[in-house]
DNA sequence: TGTACATCAGTGAACGCGCGTTCACTGATGTAC
DNA sequence: TGTACATCAGTGAACGCGCGTTCACTGATGTAC
């Protein structure tokens, strides 16, 4: 049996695919800084210089990294947003996606190092905030849609729904690695529900009563959303 | 006119003093990783030998850098939350207070790039935890205190309101830190009233009905909470 | 199908650099008499 | 008050280490004829 030999291309795109691989698990495991290219080149089977013929510095395979993780994770919410109707059923699930794609809180501290390095390297500073427009995106759909679903509006607009969202759960993240016997799961599903029901209320033109201490009901007929796609990167 | 000489051990506070402040000032323009410390004395007019004979290690200086800045936010916390009577006027002394000690979110950087370090240094991370546990016992605090003033209840315990509050405002600093454009103060501030506000309700036993879009009136009368410091970090 | 040359993904070694930490030593301050 | 010794904050140089990046080169793949 002969081993097939591949094109050029589809070579260096299996080496580049296993170096995306490799480089997630090393940041991972190390934090940003101290993950070494030696060590990710390593777990590849590659040298050090296969990583710079396929990337430009350290800082271009974090961003493949980061794009391809983050892909994947705006798959399982968009999975998750377009089934669910009830406020608390599809927190739990964003938090289930949340906590499978890093269980830790590691990869939020990668991305909070990454970003302490972009401070000081502009282009590496836009790639980054271009490449979060892209989530911010997919997540304020996701809250649109539920808003509709669930037959309620939400007293912050949109934009302002998104970066509370993404900062309060970066935030939460941070601190279960530093102390995870403090900031548990539950905790972050508890906290996170409970905000989001604190700025829920009924549709305009609803005369159902605002319900505290019960989970928001289901409203499927509530009428259409007008979505704005005014999603403008300053 | 003679120089009066200090005893050894003025001297040498006056030393340590002296290598905290510029620390502090080094880490906020570098980071945690890039500040070095031959920087840091040479701006205190030390050699790098005299840190260590103040400070077992690099992540020594930054936990007593850090205990100094958090003694003086908490001061200033404390001194906002005696005085003010709304939820609002408070929350906006507090992000008033916050940006004033980092404006620009590299404090809340530098803290999460010293978090990475610490998941692989335990007694670092013992010391982190501990140090943050000052800061909450304050802020759990100051919701109480707020609550009680306000004659509203919150509808998490304190530990998560004080969870929440942290963790929100710390991921919408490093936000900021990346794309200060989108991250205004005005935002932060807005969007932790509102949280606030969401989680708000009057007290039990009020027949107070809830006014969404006013801000919630003070109600000095209300009855002592029965404040439980048990606050047992584990 | 075979040959000659071009391409370029990946090699391997070197480069250039700076870091945190240690330690033998110094000299001003402190102490005992 | 003066002298002899002890202490120890801070010096300065060296240690040990590893990193990201560069680059001349190699050899398998691709192309032209």
């Amino acid at each position: 049996m002969r081993i097939v030999r591949l094109t050029r291309e589809a070579q260096k795109a299996d080496t580049r695919a296993r170096l995306i691989e490799c480089a997630r698990r090393v940041f991972l495991d190390n934090g940003f800084h101290a993950a070494t290219l030696e060590q990710i080149a390593l777990e590849a089977g590659v040298t050090k210089g296969a990583v710079y013929s396929n990337f430009d510095s350290k800082a271009d395979l974090f961003l493949a990294v980061s794009g391809t993780r983050m892909e994947q994770r705006l798959e399982g919410y968009q999975r998750a947003g377009a089934s669910a109707t009830r406020v608390e059923a599809l927190v739990r699930e964003f938090v289930r996606i949340m906590m499978s794609h890093d269980p830790d809180g590691r990869w939020a501290s990668v991305v909070a190092e990454a970003w302490a390095v972009a401070a000081s390297d502009e282009p590496f500073r836009l790639a980054l905030i271009e490449q979060s427009a892209r989530g911010n995106a997919v997540i304020m759909r996701a809250i649109e849609d539920l808003a509709e679903r669930a037959g309620v509006e939400f007293l912050l607009p949109m934009e302002k729904m998104d970066m509370l969202c993404v900062a309060l759960v970066r935030g939460m993240f941070l601190q279960r690695l530093l102390d995870p016997a403090r900031v548990t799961k539950e905790r972050i599903e508890d906290t996170l529900i409970a905000v989001i029901h604190g700025l829920a209320r009924p549709r305009a033109g609803s005369t159902q009563r605002r319900a505290h201490d019960e989970h928001l009901a289901p409203r499927p007929g509530g009428r259409a959303a007008a979505r704005r796609r005014t999603h403008r990167p300053r």
